[in-house]
DNA sequence: GTCAACTGCAACATCAATGTTGCAGTAGAG
DNA sequence: CTCTACTGCAACATTGATGTTGCAGTTGAC
């Protein structure tokens, strides 16, 4: 049983990011439904609205803090870390498509991680800056809201781009640009 | 009155607008209370929550179409065109920064506005590929979108660039990246 | 086989949002 | 001034979502 309560538990997680995604008002009842469970099942599992909301954020953290590790953002070359962390955080993205930053407002805990984690990216992209990789006349926080900004494209309007296609793409046009020369 | 009744309808409209983008879930209640008139005169004034929304979009989609006329994405030179367009969208997005895409799709009436508007600029697209404006091996559908991405960027993320630096930022990070050379 | 854990189902209470109506007050147009 | 259009306020009905509980059936662990 443990193991049904599992995977019935992920199946509820991810179904309800997706129907999220799509409309954040989606009723417990629509989520439990595409997922295949009763109702009931799922509010037995989590006391309330927010405690589903939570657990999907935490699901979405845990996915992309294990992204922002393996990418070794501080040690490794800037264009080996971010292909690394764009071929790892594209799939996150498209798994988990919630978008944190509105969602988390009552969640100080979640909102805490998500800043966390935000901040390495942003010290990764200062590293860039300063390493030489980003022109100099760049701001250090429109450059990072770039990348985001390339990423959520990808991830979320090209869902048929693999993502080590998907990370050059970026990285591409993050970089260079789609302009001639 | 009729000047009163105006200027609350006109209020309502951007007032919801700006707390429908923070929540979609807001209110009829809230909205009338940060408009600073009654649930009742908003509820006499649109029949429907779907009524106010639909106004909310219809407002967007003027503002959208006389900002794609005006930039004369046809005739225009390409450089030309995409800075008037830039410039005169970013304000658009920022005083009604619904997200048209998932929020309208219960109004086939303005669905199919937007995608007349979406379609106008994917010509444009086109146009500035076969000009010769964009690299050769970019796919136009990618460049619309990341168009788009960094028009919703600077507009919502740093509200405090003005529209003629923010288009110059937008399309500099378009055409040329944020990479050296 | 037995037990524990889980599930679906039905029924229930609660609550917030929606939408309606009547009434009294107010302000501009004529 | 008077009429018209609008407003706020209070009260009401309705609906959909939320959350709870009891009961019976199922399934895996032991």
């Amino acid at each position: 049983m443990r193991a049904d309560a599992a995977r019935n538990l992920s199946s509820v997680l991810r179904t309800g990011a997706r129907l999220l995604a799509e409309d954040p008002s989606t009723s417990m009842a629509a989520i439990a439904a595409a997922a295949g469970v009763d109702r009931t099942t799922v509010h037995r599992r989590f006391a309330n609205r927010e405690a589903l909301l939570r657990a999907v954020f935490q699901a979405k953290l845990d996915s992309a803090e294990r992204v922002l590790d393996e990418a070794r953002l501080t040690e490794a070359p800037v264009p080996v870390a971010l292909h690394r962390y764009l071929e790892g955080i594209i799939p996150v993205a498209r798994e988990w498509p919630v978008d944190t930053r509105r969602m988390m407002r009552k969640d100080p805990e979640a909102s805490a991680r998500r800043e966390a984690q935000s901040a390495r990216l942003s010290t990764f992209i200062q590293r860039a800056c300063d390493e030489g990789y980003l022109r100099a006349d760049i701001d250090a926080a429109w450059a990072r809201a770039v990348l985001d900004a390339l990423v959520d494209s990808i991830a979320h309007q090209f869902p048929a781009v693999d993502p080590p296609q998907a990370a050059d793409l970026v990285a591409d046009a993050f970089l260079r640009g789609l302009g001639v020369t």
